[in-house]
DNA sequence: CATTCACTTCCACAATTCGGAAAGCCATAT
DNA sequence: ATATGGCTTTCCGAATTGTGGAAGTGAATG
């Protein structure tokens, strides 16, 4: 009796449910009780349970008895690595991620687009103490990270038109770009000098570099980035740190069978 | 009857068999066209083609336009990354290693590498008198105890040669491998056999078996052993009690998400 | 032009899922 | 010892929702 939303004809709908309620689960750094997690997905508690007991069963989801929590479960993560090895890049990618590690002395990240967004697909960290984080499927805003900055910088213009008009520059630092005008700048300049910077746009005293790499149709569909404290990342090391980045981001792409645009 | 288990109350089916079809197209390679999907996920094509329709709806799977065929989407791999946050290798690995312990009837330990040296996560006792004792955070020499050769043994060459070059093989009993040599033959046999072993190398009357843990880039993380006395653990008894090490080693690094090496 | 192979839509009916309510289970507080 | 509260788990009748065979579309191949 209670009546529903008027949902999208000809879908599961308790499989719309159960994948927000997975969504929720892996969202969540430590776990959820049963009742947080239906109150996140919007759910009665009894239907939220039925739902997790299935993906239970099926290890989507695992429930700590210790700490009676939910937490994602090993199918979920070996599904979801089916989608790296559907785009082998990471594979190919690794070995020079680590390298570039070696030889910077820096965090070293690996990301591509979707949807407006970035994605971390792999990291390689470095061993100083202090750090940048970003484990594999976080996400980012494009304008505020070198990442970003760097694919965005080399997609044809309708595409930038079209996404810079859906995004909405959310001010993370005082340094932030927040204007179109600041933003599209600064994409210019990532064109220009082939790599981009974010210099504490995302975070205060994190700087990255980032160089793209492309695919056989020139397109630039991914980026990898050197990350750090501004303390080590000084002006002076800017350029030799974007230098490193773009001589792995160049043979990252010969390797995956692509090439610049000419 | 302590615990009840909730085995086969009310399971949304059209939830398993969503996750069954992603596991599906997940586990393919190249992605699959619909009635391929179908036909292994053992379900009609238009029931298969709803539930894909409304995995693809939450980008759980993608479809690709110009090859006529179904991959995992970002979601999924966003999802399945929350794994990697939550898991906790401790966690994982003490079922496994209680029924290890129950099996053998030996000591079971879990250890890390960690600074050219051995780290113990966590040990089962067995019910045994005389048995073996390293509580957790201890540490040990990586070339006298099982674990430390196990893990070593499949680090890359470069590492392994890092590693030693720092280590100085001191001596614990006469049988303890002192010579650089020595050690990389060790390290060598127990690649080959898949299990390392510790002869009364580190304690005299102390023998132990060990089997890597492998994390979701193939490297060895970590390692369980068996150890208890020369009197039980005979020679007749190591290769079984390496059978049962390795089982056990193969499910902790399943569950964990990771994979042996190729 | 016929054939194959794959995707997509339709629809009536029954099986499935839904969720409020109530019962358990453990803590900690009174 | 008894109460309280937060959380999990099970129940069950009602009706919404998913089911799958069959027919339709479209593209590529012989």
């Amino acid at each position: 009796m209670p009546a529903q939303k008027t949902e999208r004809s000809g879908q599961v709908q308790s499989l719309v449910r159960a994948l927000n309620l997975l969504k929720v689960v892996a969202a969540a750094a430590d776990g959820l009780t049963l009742t947080e997690a239906a109150k996140r997905a919007g759910l009665p508690v009894s239907s939220a349970h039925r739902l997790l007991s299935t993906l239970q069963q099926e290890r989507f989801v695992r429930f700590d008895h210790e700490r009676t929590r939910w937490f994602v479960g090993v199918e979920a993560f070996a599904a979801g690595a089916g989608f790296l090895r559907s785009r082998d890049l990471v594979t190919v990618a690794r070995p020079y991620m680590r390298h570039l590690m070696e030889e910077s002395g820096e965090t070293v990240s690996l990301a591509v687009e979707e949807g407006g967004q970035v994605i971390y697909l792999a990291q390689i960290e470095c061993r100083q103490l202090m750090r940048a984080l970003a484990s594999p499927g976080q996400r980012a805003p494009l304008h505020s990270s070198a990442v970003g900055k760097a694919i965005l910088a080399y997609a044809p213009c309708e595409r930038q038109d079209s996404v810079i008009g859906a995004m909405k520059l959310e001010r993370f630092t005082e340094r932030t770009l927040t204007t179109e005008q600041g933003f599209r700048k600064a994409l210019g300049e990532a064109h220009h000098r082939q790599f981009a910077v974010d210099d504490e746009e995302y975070a205060i005293g994190l700087r990255c570099v980032a160089a793209p790499i492309f695919n056989e149709a020139h397109e630039a569909i991914a980026a990898i980035s050197l990350s750090g404290p501004k303390a080590r990342v000084t002006d002076g090391r800017m350029k030799s740190l974007a230098g490193l980045a773009q001589a792995a981001a160049g043979k990252i792409t010969r390797e995956f069978g692509g090439s610049a645009p000419v």
